[in-house]
Formats: structure tokens, C-alpha cells, sequence
DNA sequence: TAGATTGTTAATCGATTAACAATC
DNA sequence: TAGATTGTTAATCGATTAACAATC
């Protein structure tokens, strides 16, 4: 495991990528994958995938490339998802009923076990077999279930509020949908789903086609 | 305009993240800030800062700074929020309704002008006053009404399917929600937002800091 | 004018690609 | 064995950071 060291960033946002393929690979009953086949299907060159496979151990054979079954089952315990993850969404708005009801994450072995709302006509009401609950008491939860991940899907006005709570009750994780920039200390992870500036994104490159 | 010729991804990624902080000094009444003050609100360098404005050319003075609102508009203009955009959403799930909803956008200038989906209990249904169309129409929608951007949220089965018509139709920009590599010409841009990637990372990322 | 801060060039750092020896 | 493909080192490319002259 030290040998995780220092992986680039770079490196780590494509490990999803490549069990998503694998994934599918492993679905079509493929035994096995060359790094040139594989490049063709994601798009990274052979070399690059490689290389970042041999960050973490070589995984390969050479002259007959990699067992799909067991890259697979690598990238899964590099990822993680070899443990199961309590969850809660905090804020039941438009996103947070989106991310409560998408499926594929119970699939990756997320639990979702509370959501908290501070509109009373939210609060009471069940989406996924859970009751949204009141925010107040959202810490008092976090203090009697042990919760690893928590999902922010607040207005960006109180999301490093709910932040903060999250944080001083043990939260290792954040899942952020606010559009603002989320603080937390150095040993609490955050990943930010930052809606409008991917849309904006998009913007600058449909018309920087244009020219 | 030429000056816009070979922009990197890690500087247009940036943009949209300067528009937001510039947007939030603007509301605060600030004036002018420096690359120095921008880089301690943002967390890029100062000289990163200045690296990238450059990019599109000087909007700052010597001695003194940027302008607040001189600079929050050529970013704007830049980003092409100085236009409208129309828009159409392609499956109204949990996402579809999500993205629907999602004030903040009107308010950038894009317009959302048809919802479809192939769900008969969905068609008829309205959703921000417009009503969920059967998607065998959208490509009679799409040559009566000149559409940007789609933005699919169907399951990854059919997203393809659903972009290739879309492109077929003069769609420029295709925002996508489902989990899956589109394809698309080199004439039509694509931005991808890949929830299970993003949690994933966040996994990844919890579990390195436990080394 | 003196101080501040940009615009821009040069230096450094990191990530990707190429090449090839090792070896299955 | 011969062919294929990895693992790994070296070369290249690109992005970030540092430095400083220009100038407001």
C-alpha cells in the first residue's frame, strides 16, 4: 500500500474511466486487453495507460496484456469500492431528490441513510424509504450513526455551514453540489460537482469553434 | 478574436471559476483587485492569474490592478454569456428534472425550450411551463426550432442514439448527464458531467489519506 | 517621484509520449 | 522458438512558477 504514494491527480481521475470500460469489458465476457486495445476504446495512448496501471503494482502479463477480470478487480480495491460507504443528502431540492434516486450508486455500495431538509413541507416526507428529517437534528444523527460521506446539495449561501457541521462529527467526505468553493481541514476529502461552470465550459468551446 | 487561437483546457477549466469570484466582488461593491488579492480568494498563484488573462489579452494596469467590472465583463464576453443560448432537455428523470429546475441557469441566458422523454406517464406532464414532449417528435422540434445545446439525461443505452440526432439536427453543444463516452464531429462540442466518476474520485481520495 | 503591480520572458516542474529491453 | 506486449527508462512536451523590466 505505500506504494500508493504520491499519485497524481491526473492519475486518479482516470481510474473511474478505466473501470468504467472494464466494467463493460467484463460484461461482454472479454478475458483479456492489450493497453493498445484498451487505448483505442477509451482514447488514452497505450503508454499512458501503462504507466499509470504501474503506479500501483504491475497488473499485466507480458505478451498477452491484462486479465480483465482481475484489472478489474484491482482498480475496484484501489478505488475503494471493496467497502461499503454511509451517506447522507443534505438538502431535498431539485438535485438532492436526483442524487437520492440515482440508482447507480447503491451499486458502487453507497448506503444512503438520512436526508435533511429546513423547508417543513420537505420535512416528513419519504424519498427512497428515508424521511427527510429536519436539519437540526441532523447533528445529533451524525453523532449516534457513524457517517462517512455527506452529500451537500444546499443553496450555496449555508454549504460551508453544513460543511463545518459535517466535519466536526467525523465526516471524511464531502460531496459537494453548491457552486462555491467548500473549506475543509486537510484530512477530510472533497469532490465538487460544480454544475454551471461545466455548462460554461461548454459555452467557451462551442463558440471558440467558431472562429 | 485571433488571439483566442490555441487556449489549453487547464486554462478555459479555470475561466468559469474566475467569472464566479469576480461575479461575487462585483456584488460586493469591489472595484479593483489584484492578481495578488484574486490569488488568495481563488487559491490559483498570482502568477497563474496573470498568465491566463493574458491569454486573451492585458485587461489589467500596472501599479494598479484589474477593474472588478471591466474584467468581469471580458470574461463574460470571452465565455460567450453575452449571448442567449436555447436549450432542450432529452429525458426527464431524476436528472432531466433536476437540470429543468436549476434556476441559476436562466440567469446565465440560456433558455429552455422543449423537455422529452419516451415515458408515456412523463408526455403531457409540465415541467417550468413547458410540457414533456414524446422524444419520436424531437427531431421535428429540432428542425422547426433553431436548438444550441441538448442535454441528455436519458440512461446510457440510448445516449448515443439520442446525440447523433441531435448533431444531425445542427446542434453545436451537447451537455451530457449519462454515463458513457459520447461521440460526437469535431464541429460540435461536448461537455460531460460523469456523477459515479466524480464519487468515485471522492473514494479514491479518502481512502489515500487513511495511508 | 516612489510604490505597486502588471505583462512577459525564462526557469522549473510535472505529465505524457516514445522507445526498448525484459519476458511471458 | 518467435511474436507479442508489458514494465520501465529516457525524451519530449506542456503547464506552472519565478523573476523582473515596463509602466501606471
Amino acid at each position: 500500500m505505500d506504494k500508493k504514494k504520491d499519485i497524481s491527480m491526473a492519475v486518479i481521475k482516470r481510474l473511474p474511466k478505466y473501470y468504467r470500460h472494464l466494467a463493460e469489458l467484463l460484461r461482454n465476457d472479454v478475458d483479456r486487453v492489450s493497453s493498445k486495445e484498451l487505448s483505442e476504446k477509451i482514447g488514452f495512448t497505450a503508454s499512458q495507460i501503462r504507466q499509470d496501471f504501474n503506479c500501483f503494482g504491475g497488473f499485466g502479463q507480458q505478451g498477452y496484456g491484462y486479465n480483465v477480470k482481475e484489472l478489474y478487480n484491482e482498480i475496484s480495491t484501489i478505488l475503494g469500492l471493496d467497502k461499503r460507504y454511509s451517506t447522507i443528502i443534505i438538502g431535498a431540492g431539485n438535485i438532492g431528490q436526483a442524487v437520492a434516486n440515482y440508482t447507480r450508486f447503491e451499486k458502487f455500495g453507497f448506503d444512503l441513510n438520512g436526508i435533511f431538509d429546513v423547508n417543513p413541507k420537505l420535512i416528513g416526507m419519504k424519498m427512497k424509504d428515508i424521511e427527510i428529517s429536519d436539519i437540526d437534528t441532523m447533528d445529533e444523527f451524525l453523532k449516534n450513526n457513524k457517517t462517512d460521506i455527506g452529500i451537500i446539495c444546499v443553496p450555496h449561501t449555508v454549504a460551508q455551514r453544513v460543511a463545518d457541521t459535517l466535519v466536526a462529527n467525523g465526516v471524511k467526505g464531502i460531496w459537494n453540489f453548491a457552486p462555491i468553493d467548500i473549506h475543509v481541514p486537510e484530512n477530510v476529502s472533497i469532490e465538487n460537482v460544480h454544475l454551471s461552470e461545466s455548462l460554461l465550459t461548454l459555452v467557451y468551446l462551442m463558440n471558440d469553434l467558431d472562429k
